[in-house]
RNA sequence: UGGGGCGUGGUGCAACGGCAGCACAUCAGCCUUUGGAGCUGAGUAUCUUGGUUCGAAUCCAGGCGCCCCAGCCA
């Protein structure tokens, strides 16, 4: 970082200090997902800072999975994390894994309990939470106790160096039951951090793990891996949310007693979206149920749905550094998201014409027959995108919504009478339509053209107020269009437990009946375009040569629909 | 009657003892071959009380409000 500049955030500043001080003389920082399920939104803060942090300083990122709980831990998880990673941006220097060090964690936990530091409790789960201690009324964890109450010293609290170290022996050789004994810190049944009240360190679990498989049936918990792996791995700044700020004394305490390399843990707040889901449990079962069709459905805030929705890497890394980093309570607004995702598809996405609700368009002066190659501009942001031909003729489809037969106030569009633009085509003026005797919709409209406009303007130089998108029926190529909407009707859909309670029952609408350019034919998934006038889109998985399937990233803002909100 | 964290427009983030600013959102206007983009302008904020100071969002003291913590989850 150069030094006259102020640090961009408090993380930065703290790191700078450290290297200032001599704390630290090189930066490491750790990137720990537990490999249980996809990554979202919500991790991706803590993702960049991991690694923007370690970039900044010229040190390196560890990307290290902490697989300390076999009972929810998969491999296949560990694989789309890194994709996901590797997609978002993210360059680490190696790949490690907690389960890596189970031996030497092992180790180390003998020293301390020959210490004296820690000890085995043959307690129960429900002992131990008996004896812990009480927090005081009025917190939501406590209906009954007026005052908060010490805990109370475990029976087994001061058995011998000799019996916990051979009673830790025989609890790794497997010779106890699940669940039967526990390795304890012992620290202080009293502190008013209740982190601090003799914590767990070992717990016995006849599960076979991902990667070390039957070697181990007793797993260390997140306490006395996570600092202890920061220290083996030498890595000078931890930063994580704010939930572990009350482990940080804890942290410490075992770094201090064990000599050993003192990393340092710095928290920051997590990311609250509205509208996102991040609760992982929740995720899992919108999958499991049916809700989405998978963990790529384009309306979750995952990475993955979010790439198949057509969000890029960039303006997701955008909108993180524009949230920025603090300790505050936040919620972050959608709208701000999605603004970073219009702005960064704005600079990228070709243009293309594409009608998604279909209307004949017949202009009856216009030739039978004929065909004309229109030249239109690719990317009016960018000038190096070039221009393409687009083929009109004497019937085109335009969109249901640009056709009125009474115009409401301020509508400019097509209305009887009216004359306005089809892109890059001519001036076209509305001589009638024609409906449906049975059901009175309108079936087709007509106009007549003016030939001395080709390519949109009047010699004349008359002024029409609209310019509307086009597709020659002729040469149209169907495709089918999916219009993503809000998943959720609530802001933070995780609270509470009946998720179908707050779900958008018109989360998704999928058009099959709608007409894109012929350029179109054959977009490969991932292509990313911007439908003129409508919004953004991204060719989906399920397309296929000549039968385009394209998701819709984000509208387009749309003026026109508050006017017409206010209308009533 | 515990411990910890946090309070700046509607939302998020700046200002680090010296004119409270930026983005999104909102409103008004300009421009426009996308009612997109762009441009211009407007309104709205320092939780509260007291103190220190020429001067406080910033420092000090008290109060208030919100969030987190009693997994052998991470």
């Amino acid at each position: 970082m150069d030094t006259n500049e102020k640090p961009a955030n408090f993380i930065f500043a703290a790191v700078a200090e450290d290297l200032k001080t001599g704390r630290f003389n090189y930066v490491r920082t750790r990137l720990p997902p537990e490999p249980n399920g996809y990554l979202h939104i919500g991790h991706v803060k803590a993702f960049l800072i991991d690694y923007l942090t370690a970039r900044e300083f010229g040190g390196e990122l560890i990307l290290r999975f902490d697989d300390t709980n076999p009972t929810k831990e998969e491999t296949e998880f560990v694989d789309a994390i890194e994709d996901d990673a590797r997609w978002l941006g993210i360059q680490w220097v190696k790949v490690t894994f907690a389960s890596d060090y189970f031996d030497r964690l092992y180790e180390w936990a003998i020293r301390l309990v020959k210490k004296g530091l820690a000890y085995v409790d043959d307690q129960s789960p429900e002992e131990m939470s008996a004896s812990r201690g009480t927090l005081p009324r009025g917190t939501k964890w406590s209906e009954t106790e007026a005052a908060i109450k010490p805990g109370v010293a475990s029976p087994y609290r001061d058995r011998s160096v000799e019996e916990n170290l051979d009673l830790l022996e025989r609890m790794k050789n497997g010779e106890f039951p699940e669940g039967s004994r526990v390795l304890r810190a012992k620290i202080d049944m009293s502190h008013p951090n209740l982190v601090m009240r003799d914590p767990v360190m070992y717990r016995i679990l006849r599960v076979p793990h991902h990667r070390t498989g039957t070697k181990w049936c007793i797993y260390p918990t997140y306490d006395w891996s996570h600092g202890q792996n920061d220290s083996m791995e030498g890595i000078t700044h931890s930063l994580c949310s704010q939930e572990y700020i009350i482990h940080r004394p804890l942290y410490e305490w075992f770094l201090r007693q064990l000599g050993e390399f003192p990393s340092r843990q710095i928290e920051f707040s997590r990311l609250n979206l509205t509208y996102a889901m991040m609760s992982k449990r929740k995720l899992r079962k919108l999958v499991e149920t049916g809700v989405v069709s998978g963990w790529d459905d384009p309306r979750l805030t995952t990475l993955r749905g979010l790439r198949r929705r057509g969000v890029t890497p960039e303006a997701i890394q955008s909108f993180i550094a524009a949230v920025g980093e603090t300790n505050n309570d936040s919620w972050v607004d959608m709208g701000l998201f999605d603004s970073f995702v219009r702005d960064d598809l704005n600079q990228r996405s070709p243009r293309r014409m594409a009608v998604l609700h279909p209307l004949k368009l017949v202009i009856d002066n216009y030739p039978d027959g004929q065909v004309e190659e229109m030249d239109a501009v690719n990317n009016p942001e960018d000038a190096s995108a070039g221009t393409r031909k687009v083929p009109f003729s004497k019937v085109v489809y335009i969109e249901q919504d640009d056709f009125r037969e009474t115009p409401p106030p301020k509508y400019h569009r097509l209305y009887p009478g009216n004359e306005i633009r089809l892109r890059y085509a001519y001036l076209v003026k509305c001589t009638g339509f024609s409906r449906d005797p049975g059901t009175g919709a309108v079936t087709e409209v007509h106009c007549t053209y003016d030939p001395a406009t080709r390519g949109g303007d009047a010699p004349d130089g008359r002024k029409v107020k609209s310019t509307i998108h086009w597709v020659s029926a002729e040469h149209a190529v169907q495709a089918e269009v999916r219009l993503y909407a809000q998943l959720f009707t609530v802001e933070n859909p995780d609270v509470g437990d009946d998720i179908s309670a707050s779900l958008n029952p018109n989360s998704l609408e999928t058009l099959t009946g709608c007409f894109v350019e012929p350029s179109l034919a054959d977009a490969k998934p991932g292509d990313k375009v911007q439908f003129e006038r409508t919004g953004y889109f991204c060719a989906d998985l399920d397309s296929a040569p000549g039968k385009p399937v394209f998701n819709r990233t984000v509208t387009l803002k749309d003026t026109w629909a508050k006017i017409e909100q206010k209308q009533g």
